[in-house]
DNA sequence: CCGTCGTGCGTACGTTGTTCGCATGGACGG
DNA sequence: CCGTCCATGCGAACAACGTACGCACGACGG
Protein backbone atom coordinates (compact mmCIF):
# COMPACT_ATOMS: atom_id res chain seq x y z
CA UNK A 1 0.00 0.00 0.00
CA UNK A 2 3.15 2.09 0.63
CA UNK A 3 3.46 4.63 -2.18
CA UNK A 4 7.00 3.83 -2.38
CA UNK A 5 6.63 1.05 -4.83
CA UNK A 6 4.96 3.57 -7.30
CA UNK A 7 7.47 5.42 -9.01
CA UNK A 8 9.96 2.56 -9.50
CA UNK A 9 6.91 0.67 -11.55
CA UNK A 10 5.84 4.11 -13.39
CA UNK A 11 9.65 4.96 -14.27
CA UNK A 12 11.02 2.05 -15.17
CA UNK A 13 8.95 -0.69 -17.36
CA UNK A 14 10.68 -0.16 -19.80
CA UNK A 15 13.03 -3.04 -19.48
CA UNK A 16 12.84 -4.00 -23.69
CA UNK A 17 14.63 -6.61 -25.27
CA UNK A 18 15.10 -4.35 -28.53
CA UNK A 19 17.46 -2.25 -26.69
CA UNK A 20 20.50 -4.31 -25.53
CA UNK A 21 21.01 -2.48 -22.56
CA UNK A 22 24.24 -2.16 -21.89
CA UNK A 23 27.40 -3.85 -23.05
CA UNK A 24 31.10 -3.67 -22.39
CA UNK A 25 31.99 -2.18 -25.80
CA UNK A 26 29.24 0.34 -25.95
CA UNK A 27 30.80 1.73 -22.72
CA UNK A 28 34.16 1.83 -24.16
CA UNK A 29 33.39 3.41 -27.60
CA UNK A 30 30.99 5.92 -25.87
CA UNK A 31 33.67 6.53 -23.26
CA UNK A 32 35.91 7.44 -26.16
CA UNK A 33 33.59 9.56 -28.02
CA UNK A 34 33.55 11.79 -24.86
CA UNK A 35 36.75 11.60 -24.13
CA UNK A 36 37.48 12.83 -27.92
CA UNK A 37 35.17 15.46 -27.25
CA UNK A 38 35.89 17.21 -23.92
CA UNK A 39 39.30 15.58 -22.60
CA UNK A 40 39.61 13.58 -19.71
CA UNK A 41 38.20 15.63 -17.30
CA UNK A 42 34.80 14.87 -18.64
CA UNK A 43 34.96 11.41 -18.11
CA UNK A 44 32.89 10.69 -15.12
CA UNK A 45 31.13 7.99 -14.62
CA UNK A 46 27.48 10.23 -14.01
CA UNK A 47 28.11 12.14 -17.50
CA UNK A 48 28.87 8.68 -19.59
CA UNK A 49 25.91 7.16 -18.02
CA UNK A 50 23.61 9.64 -18.89
CA UNK A 51 25.14 9.81 -22.49
CA UNK A 52 24.13 5.78 -22.55
CA UNK A 53 20.76 6.90 -21.12
CA UNK A 54 21.97 5.05 -18.31
CA UNK A 55 22.52 5.28 -14.80
CA UNK A 56 25.83 5.98 -13.30
CA UNK A 57 26.16 3.00 -11.17
CA UNK A 58 24.96 1.17 -13.82
CA UNK A 59 28.24 1.10 -15.56
CA UNK A 60 29.79 -1.13 -12.70
CA UNK A 61 28.22 -4.15 -14.14
CA UNK A 62 30.47 -3.85 -16.63
CA UNK A 63 33.57 -2.29 -15.99
CA UNK A 64 35.23 -2.55 -12.44
CA UNK A 65 35.91 1.04 -11.62
CA UNK A 66 37.34 3.87 -13.53
CA UNK A 67 40.83 2.75 -13.78
CA UNK A 68 39.85 -0.20 -15.41
CA UNK A 69 37.36 1.06 -17.66
CA UNK A 70 40.70 3.88 -18.47
CA UNK A 71 42.55 1.09 -19.13
CA UNK A 72 40.14 -1.12 -21.94
CA UNK A 73 39.82 2.19 -23.50
CA UNK A 74 43.65 2.77 -24.10
CA UNK A 75 43.46 -0.49 -25.74
CA UNK A 76 40.98 0.16 -27.61
CA UNK A 77 42.35 2.94 -29.45
CA UNK A 78 45.50 1.11 -29.44
CA UNK A 79 43.67 -0.74 -32.11
CA UNK A 80 42.80 1.47 -34.28
CA UNK A 81 46.76 1.88 -35.35
CA UNK A 82 47.48 -0.95 -38.00
CA UNK A 83 51.13 -2.07 -39.26
CA UNK A 84 50.64 -3.30 -42.82
CA UNK A 85 52.88 -6.47 -43.61
CA UNK A 86 55.46 -5.24 -46.06
CA UNK A 87 58.42 -7.20 -47.56
CA UNK A 88 61.36 -8.03 -45.19
CA UNK A 89 63.38 -5.72 -47.44
CA UNK A 90 61.87 -2.45 -46.77
CA UNK A 91 61.76 -2.77 -43.15
CA UNK A 92 62.23 0.77 -42.56
CA UNK A 93 59.41 1.99 -44.78
CA UNK A 94 57.32 -0.14 -42.68
CA UNK A 95 58.42 1.40 -39.32
CA UNK A 96 57.84 4.47 -40.56
CA UNK A 97 54.34 4.42 -41.67
CA UNK A 98 54.06 2.42 -38.39
CA UNK A 99 55.49 5.54 -36.08
CA UNK A 100 53.08 7.84 -37.92
CA UNK A 101 50.04 5.33 -37.44
CA UNK A 102 50.91 6.03 -34.09
CA UNK A 103 51.41 9.35 -33.65
CA UNK A 104 48.13 10.59 -35.69
CA UNK A 105 46.80 7.97 -33.59
CA UNK A 106 47.67 10.15 -30.38
CA UNK A 107 47.23 13.67 -32.10
CA UNK A 108 43.84 11.63 -32.84
CA UNK A 109 43.12 11.20 -28.79
CA UNK A 110 44.77 13.46 -27.33
CA UNK A 111 43.67 13.01 -24.18
CA UNK A 112 45.91 9.55 -24.22
CA UNK A 113 48.56 11.95 -23.17
CA UNK A 114 47.05 12.48 -19.34
CA UNK A 115 46.70 8.83 -19.18
CA UNK A 116 49.62 6.61 -20.85
CA UNK A 117 51.70 8.27 -17.37
CA UNK A 118 49.00 5.97 -15.01
CA UNK A 119 48.97 2.30 -17.57
CA UNK A 120 52.41 2.77 -19.18
CA UNK A 121 53.43 1.34 -22.28
CA UNK A 122 53.46 -1.99 -21.45
CA UNK A 123 50.52 -4.09 -20.03
CA UNK A 124 48.67 -7.07 -21.60
CA UNK A 125 45.81 -5.58 -23.65
CA UNK A 126 44.95 -7.84 -26.72
CA UNK A 127 45.33 -4.57 -29.45
CA UNK A 128 49.05 -3.69 -27.80
CA UNK A 129 49.58 -6.89 -27.20
CA UNK A 130 49.30 -7.74 -31.38
CA UNK A 131 50.61 -4.58 -31.62
CA UNK A 132 53.91 -5.31 -30.02
CA UNK A 133 53.73 -8.58 -32.27
CA UNK A 134 53.38 -7.27 -35.55
CA UNK A 135 56.72 -5.03 -34.64
CA UNK A 136 58.63 -7.84 -33.76
CA UNK A 137 57.64 -10.17 -36.47
CA UNK A 138 58.73 -6.83 -38.77
CA UNK A 139 62.22 -6.25 -37.19
CA UNK A 140 62.41 -10.28 -37.06
CA UNK A 141 61.79 -10.53 -40.62
CA UNK A 142 64.31 -7.74 -41.35
CA UNK A 143 67.20 -9.43 -40.09
CA UNK A 144 67.73 -7.57 -37.18
CA UNK A 145 69.91 -9.93 -34.81
CA UNK A 146 66.99 -11.06 -32.14
CA UNK A 147 69.14 -9.64 -29.17
CA UNK A 148 68.57 -5.96 -30.39
CA UNK A 149 64.83 -6.45 -31.57
CA UNK A 150 63.28 -5.72 -28.06
CA UNK A 151 65.63 -2.47 -27.75
CA UNK A 152 65.75 -1.54 -31.14
CA UNK A 153 61.60 -1.42 -31.02
CA UNK A 154 61.17 0.08 -27.47
CA UNK A 155 63.74 3.14 -28.80
CA UNK A 156 61.66 4.11 -31.96
CA UNK A 157 58.49 3.48 -29.30
CA UNK A 158 59.86 5.88 -26.73
CA UNK A 159 60.83 8.28 -29.33
CA UNK A 160 57.15 8.36 -30.76
CA UNK A 161 55.36 8.31 -27.80
CA UNK A 162 57.73 10.81 -25.98
CA UNK A 163 56.82 13.44 -29.07
CA UNK A 164 53.34 12.50 -29.30
CA UNK A 165 52.92 12.91 -25.59
CA UNK A 166 54.68 16.41 -26.40
CA UNK A 167 52.14 17.61 -29.11
CA UNK A 168 49.23 16.31 -27.41
CA UNK A 169 49.63 18.18 -24.45
CA UNK A 170 49.96 20.97 -26.39
CA UNK A 171 47.20 20.77 -28.22
CA UNK A 172 44.95 19.57 -24.57
CA UNK A 173 46.08 22.84 -23.55
CA UNK A 174 45.30 24.86 -26.51
CA UNK A 175 41.79 23.54 -26.84
CA UNK A 176 41.04 24.03 -23.19
CA UNK A 177 41.74 27.57 -23.16
CA UNK A 178 39.74 27.64 -26.30
CA UNK A 179 42.45 29.36 -28.20
CA UNK A 180 44.16 28.43 -31.91
CA UNK A 181 48.07 28.61 -32.17
CA UNK A 182 47.82 32.04 -33.23
CA UNK A 183 45.64 33.24 -30.48
CA UNK A 184 48.30 32.05 -28.17
CA UNK A 185 51.49 33.48 -29.36
CA UNK A 186 49.39 36.97 -30.04
CA UNK A 187 48.24 36.55 -26.15
CA UNK A 188 51.95 35.58 -24.56
CA UNK A 189 54.23 36.67 -27.15
CA UNK A 190 55.17 39.31 -24.85
CA UNK A 191 55.65 37.03 -21.56
CA UNK A 192 57.91 34.54 -23.66
CA UNK A 193 59.67 37.11 -25.15
CA UNK A 194 60.54 38.47 -21.68
CA UNK A 195 61.17 34.66 -20.28
CA UNK A 196 63.35 34.24 -22.93
CA UNK A 197 65.33 36.92 -22.51
CA UNK A 198 67.87 36.00 -20.39
CA UNK A 199 68.82 32.98 -22.81
CA UNK A 200 70.35 33.66 -25.65
CA UNK A 201 70.35 30.49 -27.86
CA UNK A 202 66.51 30.21 -26.97
CA UNK A 203 66.35 33.80 -28.58
CA UNK A 204 68.53 32.88 -31.63
CA UNK A 205 66.52 29.74 -32.42
CA UNK A 206 63.33 31.34 -31.37
CA UNK A 207 61.33 31.45 -34.71
CA UNK A 208 63.03 28.86 -36.64
CA UNK A 209 60.77 27.39 -38.99
CA UNK A 210 58.37 29.46 -38.03
CA UNK A 211 57.90 30.09 -42.10
CA UNK A 212 55.71 26.82 -42.07
CA UNK A 213 52.29 26.23 -40.57
CA UNK A 214 52.62 24.93 -37.20
CA UNK A 215 50.83 21.51 -38.03
CA UNK A 216 53.18 21.34 -40.76
CA UNK A 217 56.01 21.95 -38.99
CA UNK A 218 55.55 19.75 -36.07
CA UNK A 219 54.86 16.69 -38.89
CA UNK A 220 58.41 17.71 -40.37
CA UNK A 221 59.90 17.85 -36.40
CA UNK A 222 58.35 14.56 -36.35
CA UNK A 223 59.94 13.12 -39.48
CA UNK A 224 62.96 14.01 -39.17
CA UNK A 225 63.27 12.83 -35.92
CA UNK A 226 62.07 9.44 -37.04
CA UNK A 227 64.78 9.50 -39.76
CA UNK A 228 67.16 10.20 -37.34
CA UNK A 229 66.23 7.24 -34.87
CA UNK A 230 66.04 4.82 -37.70
CA UNK A 231 69.44 6.14 -38.79
CA UNK A 232 70.81 4.98 -35.91
CA UNK A 233 69.06 1.62 -35.85
CA UNK A 234 69.66 1.05 -39.34
CA UNK A 235 73.53 -0.14 -39.93
CA UNK A 236 72.69 -2.58 -36.93
CA UNK A 237 71.04 -4.80 -39.43
CA UNK A 238 72.62 -8.23 -39.84
CA UNK B 1 29.98 36.04 24.94
CA UNK B 2 29.25 33.71 22.35
CA UNK B 3 31.95 30.34 23.32
CA UNK B 4 32.41 30.63 19.56
CA UNK B 5 35.11 33.18 20.04
CA UNK B 6 36.59 31.00 22.30
CA UNK B 7 38.24 28.23 20.57
CA UNK B 8 39.67 29.91 18.21
CA UNK B 9 41.48 31.71 20.53
CA UNK B 10 42.63 29.36 22.12
CA UNK B 11 43.75 26.74 19.78
CA UNK B 12 45.56 29.46 17.39
CA UNK B 13 47.30 32.07 19.67
CA UNK B 14 50.70 30.20 17.85
CA UNK B 15 50.94 32.99 15.53
CA UNK B 16 54.80 33.98 16.20
CA UNK B 17 57.26 35.62 13.93
CA UNK B 18 60.04 32.81 14.17
CA UNK B 19 57.42 30.67 12.36
CA UNK B 20 57.52 32.00 8.65
CA UNK B 21 54.41 30.56 8.85
CA UNK B 22 53.91 29.13 4.91
CA UNK B 23 56.44 30.12 1.76
CA UNK B 24 55.45 28.97 -1.91
CA UNK B 25 58.86 27.56 -1.80
CA UNK B 26 57.83 25.40 1.74
CA UNK B 27 54.94 24.16 0.11
CA UNK B 28 56.64 23.10 -3.25
CA UNK B 29 59.37 21.33 -1.46
CA UNK B 30 56.72 19.58 0.83
CA UNK B 31 54.54 18.57 -2.32
CA UNK B 32 57.79 16.83 -3.86
CA UNK B 33 58.61 15.00 -0.57
CA UNK B 34 54.58 14.11 -0.58
CA UNK B 35 54.63 13.29 -4.28
CA UNK B 36 58.21 10.94 -3.64
CA UNK B 37 56.90 9.44 -0.73
CA UNK B 38 53.12 8.42 -1.45
CA UNK B 39 52.31 9.24 -4.95
CA UNK B 40 50.21 11.41 -6.87
CA UNK B 41 46.57 10.52 -5.34
CA UNK B 42 48.05 11.08 -1.92
CA UNK B 43 48.87 14.90 -3.15
CA UNK B 44 45.71 16.65 -1.29
CA UNK B 45 45.52 19.87 -0.54
CA UNK B 46 44.43 18.72 2.74
CA UNK B 47 46.78 16.33 3.17
CA UNK B 48 49.45 19.16 1.82
CA UNK B 49 48.26 20.78 4.65
CA UNK B 50 48.59 18.70 7.57
CA UNK B 51 52.12 18.08 6.75
CA UNK B 52 53.10 22.35 6.74
CA UNK B 53 51.11 21.89 10.08
CA UNK B 54 48.57 24.35 8.05
CA UNK B 55 44.92 24.12 7.28
CA UNK B 56 43.95 23.47 3.83
CA UNK B 57 43.17 26.47 2.24
CA UNK B 58 46.21 28.14 3.69
CA UNK B 59 47.78 26.87 0.76
CA UNK B 60 45.42 28.98 -1.40
CA UNK B 61 47.23 31.90 -0.21
CA UNK B 62 50.11 31.27 -2.41
CA UNK B 63 49.14 28.88 -4.74
CA UNK B 64 46.18 29.38 -7.10
CA UNK B 65 45.38 26.05 -7.75
CA UNK B 66 46.46 22.36 -7.06
CA UNK B 67 46.85 22.39 -11.46
CA UNK B 68 49.55 25.43 -10.64
CA UNK B 69 50.89 23.45 -7.50
CA UNK B 70 51.42 20.57 -9.94
CA UNK B 71 52.74 22.60 -12.58
CA UNK B 72 55.50 24.09 -10.03
CA UNK B 73 56.37 21.27 -8.53
CA UNK B 74 57.46 19.86 -12.03
CA UNK B 75 59.43 22.70 -12.85
CA UNK B 76 61.19 21.94 -9.50
CA UNK B 77 62.26 18.84 -10.27
CA UNK B 78 63.56 19.63 -13.62
CA UNK B 79 65.71 22.14 -11.35
CA UNK B 80 67.47 18.91 -10.40
CA UNK B 81 69.01 18.33 -14.20
CA UNK B 82 72.47 20.03 -14.05
CA UNK B 83 74.30 20.23 -17.28
CA UNK B 84 77.91 19.82 -17.24
CA UNK B 85 79.77 22.81 -19.66
CA UNK B 86 81.54 20.20 -21.62
CA UNK B 87 84.39 21.36 -24.87
CA UNK B 88 82.25 21.55 -27.57
CA UNK B 89 84.20 18.43 -29.17
CA UNK B 90 82.59 16.06 -27.12
CA UNK B 91 78.83 17.14 -27.31
CA UNK B 92 77.86 13.56 -27.54
CA UNK B 93 79.59 12.82 -23.97
CA UNK B 94 77.50 16.03 -23.02
CA UNK B 95 74.34 14.70 -24.65
CA UNK B 96 74.69 11.33 -22.85
CA UNK B 97 75.34 12.48 -19.16
CA UNK B 98 72.84 14.88 -19.76
CA UNK B 99 70.26 12.33 -21.07
CA UNK B 100 71.14 10.22 -17.98
CA UNK B 101 70.50 13.01 -16.00
CA UNK B 102 66.77 13.70 -16.73
CA UNK B 103 66.29 10.01 -16.75
CA UNK B 104 67.50 9.25 -13.57
CA UNK B 105 65.66 12.23 -12.16
CA UNK B 106 62.36 10.60 -13.68
CA UNK B 107 63.59 7.31 -11.92
CA UNK B 108 63.42 9.52 -8.91
CA UNK B 109 60.20 11.17 -8.71
CA UNK B 110 58.37 8.82 -11.00
CA UNK B 111 55.10 10.24 -9.97
CA UNK B 112 55.80 12.62 -12.65
CA UNK B 113 55.24 10.02 -15.31
CA UNK B 114 51.44 10.65 -14.92
CA UNK B 115 51.34 14.74 -14.55
CA UNK B 116 53.53 15.44 -17.57
CA UNK B 117 50.73 14.29 -20.15
CA UNK B 118 48.91 16.96 -18.80
CA UNK B 119 51.43 20.01 -18.29
CA UNK B 120 53.52 18.97 -21.54
CA UNK B 121 57.51 19.59 -21.76
CA UNK B 122 57.60 22.71 -22.89
CA UNK B 123 56.61 25.11 -20.67
CA UNK B 124 58.30 28.36 -19.19
CA UNK B 125 58.87 27.71 -15.91
CA UNK B 126 62.78 28.97 -15.51
CA UNK B 127 64.00 25.54 -14.69
CA UNK B 128 63.13 24.17 -17.52
CA UNK B 129 64.29 27.10 -19.73
CA UNK B 130 67.13 27.01 -18.23
CA UNK B 131 67.75 23.41 -19.21
CA UNK B 132 66.76 24.27 -22.96
CA UNK B 133 69.26 27.11 -23.24
CA UNK B 134 72.05 24.81 -21.96
CA UNK B 135 71.16 22.31 -24.75
CA UNK B 136 70.42 24.41 -27.17
CA UNK B 137 74.04 26.25 -26.27
CA UNK B 138 75.65 22.20 -26.81
CA UNK B 139 74.08 21.57 -29.82
CA UNK B 140 74.83 25.00 -31.09
CA UNK B 141 78.81 25.34 -29.85
CA UNK B 142 79.47 21.90 -31.26
CA UNK B 143 78.71 23.00 -34.76
CA UNK B 144 75.48 21.71 -35.24
CA UNK B 145 73.68 23.60 -38.08
CA UNK B 146 70.94 26.14 -36.68
CA UNK B 147 68.00 24.56 -38.24
CA UNK B 148 68.60 21.04 -37.04
CA UNK B 149 69.33 22.00 -33.50
CA UNK B 150 66.22 22.35 -32.14
CA UNK B 151 64.51 18.79 -33.45
CA UNK B 152 67.51 17.54 -32.66
CA UNK B 153 67.30 18.34 -29.11
CA UNK B 154 63.39 17.32 -29.27
CA UNK B 155 64.13 14.04 -30.75
CA UNK B 156 66.75 13.04 -27.96
CA UNK B 157 64.64 14.48 -25.46
CA UNK B 158 61.44 13.02 -26.78
CA UNK B 159 63.14 9.49 -26.60
CA UNK B 160 64.17 10.13 -23.02
CA UNK B 161 60.89 10.98 -22.01
CA UNK B 162 59.25 7.90 -23.58
CA UNK B 163 61.56 5.65 -22.15
CA UNK B 164 61.21 7.32 -18.94
CA UNK B 165 57.60 7.52 -18.77
CA UNK B 166 56.99 3.82 -19.33
CA UNK B 167 60.02 2.92 -16.74
CA UNK B 168 58.45 5.15 -14.59
CA UNK B 169 54.62 3.53 -14.91
CA UNK B 170 55.55 0.57 -14.62
CA UNK B 171 57.24 1.18 -11.39
CA UNK B 172 54.48 2.63 -10.18
CA UNK B 173 52.29 -0.09 -10.94
CA UNK B 174 54.81 -2.01 -8.64
CA UNK B 175 55.12 0.18 -5.96
CA UNK B 176 51.32 0.46 -5.63
CA UNK B 177 50.20 -3.08 -5.29
CA UNK B 178 53.89 -3.09 -2.99
CA UNK B 179 55.55 -5.80 -5.05
CA UNK B 180 58.52 -6.05 -6.07
CA UNK B 181 59.82 -7.08 -9.45
CA UNK B 182 60.06 -10.85 -8.90
CA UNK B 183 57.00 -11.17 -7.10
CA UNK B 184 55.04 -9.60 -10.14
CA UNK B 185 56.43 -12.15 -12.77
CA UNK B 186 55.67 -14.72 -10.29
CA UNK B 187 52.30 -13.95 -10.14
CA UNK B 188 51.47 -13.17 -13.45
CA UNK B 189 54.51 -15.40 -15.08
CA UNK B 190 51.22 -17.89 -16.27
CA UNK B 191 48.88 -15.19 -17.22
CA UNK B 192 51.35 -13.17 -19.26
CA UNK B 193 52.68 -16.30 -21.15
CA UNK B 194 49.13 -17.70 -22.02
CA UNK B 195 48.77 -14.11 -23.32
CA UNK B 196 51.19 -13.97 -25.60
CA UNK B 197 50.20 -17.59 -26.72
CA UNK B 198 49.01 -16.56 -29.99
CA UNK B 199 51.79 -14.11 -30.66
CA UNK B 200 54.70 -16.35 -31.75
CA UNK B 201 57.29 -13.73 -32.42
CA UNK B 202 56.68 -12.35 -28.63
CA UNK B 203 57.21 -15.48 -27.02
CA UNK B 204 60.82 -15.95 -28.95
CA UNK B 205 62.42 -12.56 -27.66
CA UNK B 206 60.49 -13.33 -24.30
CA UNK B 207 63.46 -13.93 -21.58
CA UNK B 208 65.81 -11.89 -23.90
CA UNK B 209 68.31 -10.26 -21.86
CA UNK B 210 66.79 -12.16 -19.07
CA UNK B 211 69.78 -13.18 -17.36
CA UNK B 212 71.10 -9.24 -16.14
CA UNK B 213 69.27 -7.61 -13.07
CA UNK B 214 65.58 -5.82 -13.85
CA UNK B 215 67.31 -2.30 -13.32
CA UNK B 216 70.62 -3.69 -14.74
CA UNK B 217 68.74 -4.52 -18.02
CA UNK B 218 66.43 -1.45 -18.38
CA UNK B 219 69.61 0.94 -17.74
CA UNK B 220 71.12 -1.03 -20.65
CA UNK B 221 68.42 -0.69 -22.97
CA UNK B 222 68.62 2.57 -22.41
CA UNK B 223 71.99 3.30 -22.93
CA UNK B 224 71.92 1.17 -26.30
CA UNK B 225 68.67 3.37 -27.36
CA UNK B 226 70.33 6.00 -26.81
CA UNK B 227 73.42 5.88 -28.12
CA UNK B 228 70.99 4.63 -31.40
CA UNK B 229 69.42 7.93 -31.54
CA UNK B 230 72.92 10.02 -31.06
CA UNK B 231 74.39 7.55 -33.66
CA UNK B 232 71.46 8.97 -36.27
CA UNK B 233 71.88 12.55 -34.92
CA UNK B 234 76.08 12.76 -35.63
CA UNK B 235 76.65 12.43 -39.44
CA UNK B 236 74.19 15.43 -39.65
CA UNK B 237 77.49 17.64 -37.50
CA UNK B 238 78.63 19.30 -40.38
C1' DC C 1 5.02 -22.12 -10.13
C1' DC C 2 9.07 -20.84 -7.58
C1' DG C 3 13.85 -19.82 -6.72
C1' DT C 4 17.94 -17.98 -8.72
C1' DC C 5 20.50 -15.00 -11.51
C1' DG C 6 21.94 -11.12 -14.28
C1' DT C 7 21.25 -6.42 -14.58
C1' DG C 8 19.75 -1.57 -13.79
C1' DC C 9 19.51 2.10 -10.56
C1' DG C 10 18.28 5.18 -6.30
C1' DT C 11 20.50 6.31 -2.30
C1' DA C 12 24.16 7.42 0.40
C1' DC C 13 28.91 7.92 2.18
C1' DG C 14 33.41 9.60 2.25
C1' DT C 15 36.73 12.50 -0.13
C1' DT C 16 38.15 15.88 -3.21
C1' DG C 17 39.07 20.93 -4.92
C1' DT C 18 37.72 25.30 -4.06
C1' DT C 19 35.01 29.67 -2.29
C1' DC C 20 33.75 32.78 1.19
C1' DG C 21 34.01 35.46 5.00
C1' DC C 22 35.87 36.13 9.36
C1' DA C 23 39.76 36.53 12.64
C1' DT C 24 44.30 37.79 13.67
C1' DG C 25 48.23 40.43 14.40
C1' DG C 26 52.10 43.14 12.45
C1' DA C 27 52.93 47.50 9.67
C1' DC C 28 52.26 51.99 9.23
C1' DG C 29 50.44 56.83 9.30
C1' DG C 30 49.16 60.28 12.35
C1' DC D 1 50.52 55.89 21.47
C1' DC D 2 46.46 54.79 18.91
C1' DG D 3 43.64 53.69 14.90
C1' DT D 4 43.58 51.70 10.40
C1' DC D 5 44.83 48.71 6.87
C1' DC D 6 46.48 44.67 4.82
C1' DA D 7 48.42 40.18 4.28
C1' DT D 8 47.66 35.84 5.88
C1' DG D 9 45.52 31.70 8.10
C1' DC D 10 41.48 28.97 8.63
C1' DG D 11 36.61 26.96 9.73
C1' DA D 12 32.57 26.06 7.36
C1' DA D 13 30.25 25.01 3.40
C1' DC D 14 29.30 23.40 -1.42
C1' DA D 15 29.33 20.94 -5.61
C1' DA D 16 31.11 17.07 -7.82
C1' DC D 17 33.36 12.86 -7.76
C1' DG D 18 34.05 7.47 -7.32
C1' DT D 19 31.86 3.90 -5.57
C1' DA D 20 29.33 0.38 -2.03
C1' DC D 21 24.98 -1.30 -0.99
C1' DG D 22 20.64 -3.12 -1.50
C1' DC D 23 16.38 -3.39 -3.79
C1' DA D 24 13.54 -4.13 -8.03
C1' DC D 25 12.70 -6.31 -12.09
C1' DG D 26 12.56 -9.65 -16.11
C1' DA D 27 14.23 -14.11 -17.70
C1' DC D 28 14.92 -18.75 -17.10
C1' DG D 29 15.69 -23.63 -15.31
C1' DG D 30 13.63 -26.82 -12.57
Amino acid sequence: MSTDEIPSVWTRPRRSREQPALSRRQIVAEAVRLLDAEGLDALTMRRLGTRLEAGATSLYRHVANRDELIELVVDEVYGEIDIPDTDPADWRGAATTCAHSIRSMILRHPWIASVLGQVGLSYLGPNVMRLNERMMAMLDEAGFPPAEAGPAISTVVAFVIGTGLNEAAWLTMLARSGQTEQDWYRRFGPSLGQAMEPFPHLRAHFGANADQEPTRRREENFAYGLARVLDGLSPRRT
